[in-house]
DNA sequence: TATATATTGAAACATTCGTTTCAAAAAATA
DNA sequence: TATTTTTTGAAACGAATGTTTCAATATATA
C-alpha cells in the first residue's frame, strides 16, 4: 500500500555529506541541504528526522566510504607494512585534487562537533578505536613476520601511525605538494622498519 | 577629549577566544559573545567591527599566546632537540586538563574556516610557515651540532615534526592518557636522533 | 478500479541570527 | 565649568534559521 521513496538514499547522503564536509555542520543551512540534495524540506525531515540526524547519517556514510578504501589497501598489499603505506597513499589523490580545501570530513567533524554532541563524540571514539585496531593488527603481524621493528610494542606503534595519519589529513588542507606528502609517508613508514 | 575605552582589550579577546574555541565560529552567536565578554553589543561592534573581525582578532591573540609558549621552550632548552621536545610537552597540561575537549584553536579554525575566508586562510598559511621555519632552524642547528641525524634534510624533518605536531593536537582531543601522549612525543623525537 | 498509505510541495511557524540605530552617559581637554 | 568626543545601553532591524503543517499527489495492494 505504501508509496515508495523516490530518491536514491545513498546519493542523497553523498550530496548532503559534501555540503557538510565543505561548510561544516553549523555552516550548513537547511536551504543548502535542500539545494544540494534536490529533496524538499519536508522530505528531508520525513526521511532523516532532523539536520543533526542527517549529519550523523552522513558520518556513517563517510565511514563506509573510507572503510572501503582501507579494505582496498589491505587486499592490494603484499605485507602489513605495505598495507599501511597504501592506506596513507590512498588519500593522496583526494588531498591533492581537493580544490575546495575541504580537508578530512572526520577531522572537521572532530574539531567542530567532537565536544558538542554526545552521540557524535561516541561515533568518533568508535571510529578511532576501529582505526587503531586495524593499525595494531597490521603492526602485530608485521612484527611477527620480522618486517616491522620491535622498538615499541604494537600498541605504541599503532598510536604513532594513527597520530601521523591525523596530522597527514590536517597538513593536507594547506600543503598540496606531492613530494612533501610522500616524504611524510616515508618517514612514518621508516619508524616501523 | 575622547572618552576612553573602559574594558581590558586583551581580557575581552581572551574571553571571546574561549567561546570561539569551544563552539567554533559558526557555533558561536553574538549573544554568546555579549555574555562571555560582558560587553554590550554596540561596544563589540564599535571596538571590533564585526563577528568575523573579532574572530580574526582572537586568532592573533591566540598566536601571541602560543608564540609565548614556544619562546619559553626555546629559552629553557639546552639544545635544539630538547627544544622540540619541550614544545610538544608544553601542550600536555592543556591537552590533559581540557575538560571541555576544545582541542586546538588553530586546528579547529583550520578545519572550519580554512576554506571559508580568504583572510583566515592567509593567516593559517603565515602561521604554518612560522612554525615550519622554527622547526627548520632548530633541526638545522641540531644537525650541525651532530645531535640530529641527517637521514633527511632539515626541511623534510621539519615537515615531519610539523605533521606529528598537528596529529598530536588532534589526537589530544579524545586521547587524554599521558603515557600514550608521551610515547607519541618520544617517537617523534626518535626519528630525529 | 477502489482503497489505504506515504511522499511531496508550498507556505507558514516562532525563534534566532548578525547588525544598526540613536539618545543618554561619561570623561578628557580647554 | 563648558565643550568635545566616544562609549554605552536598550531597542529594533530585516533576513535567515531549523522545523512544522497540511492539502495534494502518487503508488502498491486488495
Amino acid at each position: 500500500m505504501p508509496r515508495i521513496e523516490e530518491f536514491d538514499r545513498e546519493l542523497v547522503l553523498q550530496n548532503a555529506m559534501n555540503v557538510f564536509w565543505e561548510k561544516g555542520y553549523n555552516g550548513t543551512s537547511m536551504q543548502d541541504l535542500v539545494m544540494a540534495t534536490g529533496l524538499n524540506r519536508s522530505s528531508i525531515y520525513n526521511s532523516f528526522g532532523s539536520k543533526l540526524k542527517l549529519y550523523q547519517d552522513t558520518l556513517v556514510h563517510y565511514q563506509k566510504e573510507t572503510g572501503g578504501m582501507f579494505q582496498k589497501a589491505l587486499v592490494k598489499a603484499k605485507n602489513p607494512l605495505e598495507a599501511i603505506r597504501l592506506i596513507f597513499e590512498g588519500f593522496l589523490p583526494e588531498i591533492i585534487s581537493d580544490q575546495k580545501s575541504k580537508g578530512c570530513f572526520s577531522m572537521n567533524c572532530k574539531a567542530e562537533m567532537g565536544n558538542q554532541d554526545q552521540d557524535i563524540r561516541q561515533w568518533l571514539l568508535n571510529s578511532q578505536n576501529q582505526t587503531l585496531e586495524l593499525f595494531q593488527n597490521l603492526i602485530k603481524d608485521g612484527q611477527e613476520q620480522g618486517i616491522i621493528n620491535k622498538n615499541q610494542d604494537y600498541e605504541n606503534h599503532a598510536y604513532q601511525v594513527f597520530n601521523s595519519f591525523q596530522g597527514f589529513r590536517m597538513t593536507g588542507i594547506l600543503v598540496k605538494d606531492r613530494k612533501i606528502l610522500k616524504a611524510i609517508i616515508d618517514q612514518t613508514i621508516n619508524t616501523l622498519t
